[in-house]
DNA sequence: AATGTATATCGATTTTTCCCGATATCCCAA
DNA sequence: TTGGGATATCGGGAAAAATCGATATACATT
């Protein structure tokens, strides 16, 4: 749990953005073929089109996520499911009240 | 409560460690001559003097924390006193936990 | 009023972040 | 095994943040 690396990866509209879309992924996204929101989360395609923002960055954002501990990916097939990891949250909720 | 300044503020190691020392400012700091730590906080000279870093960059940080609501600041005579605003930290806690 | 001390603001330079297009990789289907 | 689609990585240009020194402001003392 590394603090600056969370709230750098916090620091940015687009990823806040994504994070929330995420928490509620059928109200934001359309149904997925291949896999299920709850299991497995949302495809980068149907992320990067809500964006308006390219495959690559939506990409390394999502990256970002990740690397902070906030994401939490599944590859199945050709395609790389991204959800929350929600357990990062509530950590993040107490180290906040606590130790920040 | 602005997400993002927030996040921002908190987004560089000096910033999170001045927010550290002012947690338990009798710990970190020498005592102060014109007013009491719990009170008002600490002034800037002594947080610059922690920090290694620069008179202007100090101000410039503490400026940004209390832009994002993290911290409160009172002048007296010639100092500028800063102090944490823990219902800030509170309240961040909270966001995280239940609408981030 | 003049000086000294504490803090804030300004202007400039370096470093980091944002965000892109191009390309590479990985996987599936024909 | 080749072609296409989905995602990741790479290299770069533009924008923002970090950080400094110099200067301005604000207050206290003489």
């Amino acid at each position: 749990m590394d603090q600056l690396e969370i709230f750098k990866a916090l620091s940015n509209k687009s990823r806040l953005q994504i994070l929330a879309w995420l928490k509620e992924p059928e109200k934001y996204f359309p149904p997925q073929e291949h896999a299920d929101f709850h299991e497995v989360g949302v495809c980068v395609g149907q992320i990067q089109q809500k964006c308006g923002l390219t495959q690559s960055t939506v990409s390394e954002y999502l990256g970002i996520l990740m690397k902070a501990g906030l994401l939490q990916s599944t590859r199945i097939g050709q395609w790389t499911y991204y959800k929350r990891n929600e357990k990062a949250f509530e950590a993040l909720s107490d180290l906040v009240k606590s130790t920040l």
